[in-house]
This record gives C-alpha cells, sequence and structure tokens, in this order.
DNA sequence: GCCAACGTTGGC
DNA sequence: GCCAACGTTGGC
C-alpha cells in the first residue's frame, strides 16, 4: 500500500474545508478571490503546507461534513506558507497559548484561483472510479485535511469533471 | 447522533 | 519513550 510519503513531492493537494465555515463559494466572492488557509492545527497538514506546497500547484478543493461530501471546485496554491497568525490570537478560536510571535508554530499557504465545475464530484461517485481506489482520501481512517494527490488521480479527477460538461451539451 | 480511527497529551 | 486516556474528524 502506498504511503502518504510515496505520493512527494506532489503538485496537486486535496484541501478539505466545512463548508458552513468556509466553503468554495465562498472563495469566489472573496476580494481577488483568495483565502489564507489558516485555522489548521494538524502537524501532518503542517508540514505537507510548510515543507512542500509551492505556488502554481493545483487544489481539489473539498466540501467535508455536509451532505453530499466531495469535490466542490479547482483552486491553486497562489501563496507559500507563512506564518499563521491566528494562533497568536486569543480572541481566535484558532488561537494557540503555544505559539508565539518568533516560533508561530502553525503556517497557512494562500489559495486562489477557483474554477468552478458544473457540480460536485461526490466522495460517493469517486469511490467508484476504480482508477481512484488508491486514492489517500478514500482510504479507511484517513482524516488529514490536507493531502498529497498523484497526477494520474488528478488526471482522472478532471476526466470526470469533463465528460460532465459534455453529457451537459447533448 | 454514532462511533471507528486516528492524533495529542501528559504521567510515569 | 511508552501508552492510557482523552479529543477530534468526518462519513454514515
Amino acid at each position: 500500500m502506498k504511503l502518504l510519503a510515496d505520493y512527494l513531492p506532489a503538485r496537486v493537494w486535496l484541501m478539505k474545508t466545512e463548508p458552513h465555515v468556509f466553503s468554495f463559494s465562498d472563495l469566489l466572492k472573496r476580494p481577488k478571490q483568495i483565502e489564507k488557509w489558516d485555522g489548521v492545527r494538524n502537524y501532518q497538514a503542517r508540514n505537507l503546507m510548510r515543507d512542500h506546497m509551492q505556488i502554481g500547484d493545483s487544489v481539489l478543493f473539498y466540501h467535508s461534513s455536509v451532505e453530499p461530501p466531495g469535490i466542490a471546485g479547482l483552486a491553486k496554491i497562489v501563496q507559500k506558507a507563512e506564518p499563521d497568525l491566528t494562533a497568536l490570537n486569543p480572541k481566535s478560536e484558532y488561537f494557540d497559548e503555544k505559539a508565539t510571535a518568533e516560533n508561530p508554530r502553525w503556517v497557512a499557504v494562500t489559495v486562489g484561483q477557483p474554477e468552478p465545475l458544473l457540480r460536485m464530484i461526490t466522495l460517493a461517485e469517486l469511490r467508484l472510479v476504480p482508477e481512484l481506489s488508491e486514492m489517500l482520501l478514500l482510504r479507511r481512517g484517513q482524516r488529514l485535511s490536507i493531502m498529497p494527490v498523484s497526477e494520474q488521480e488528478f488526471a482522472n479527477i478532471l476526466k470526470i469533471a469533463q465528460s460532465q460538461s459534455l453529457s451537459r451539451k447533448k
């Protein structure tokens, strides 16, 4: 079985968000259509942002804890990891008392360039595609909010998105 | 709302 | 450094 590290280096990422907190349509409505991805408080996810994400990387924008869960749209990394200042703000729900200005502990990349899909590609739908059976997202117990996606997986997902548009034309 | 699976914490 | 207890995630 492929380990997370086997997906690295990666130029495609899946980033989860709960749409009632921040959704793909929220990103579309943002001035400049960008959003700093702050509030990540998991070391593996942090390290992926800090050590591996580059400007121009592709993002699968995923909605979790919603019915149905799935890929709501595409986006890009537009700014590399920077200190996540919400960790320093006692009024923020993401405040971390162990974070300091010298060592902010948490980082955030900025996501932008949202590209809508005709409709959401649901988790259930992803599970039906044999080529995607190895995806980290579909793995039992996988809860990481940020994970690498292989180029092949990305190509297959884009194909699904494309077939939607074709079926719509007829 | 349940709960499996995983991550984090802290006593030792 | 171990590991039990606890917290969180997130699909169902």
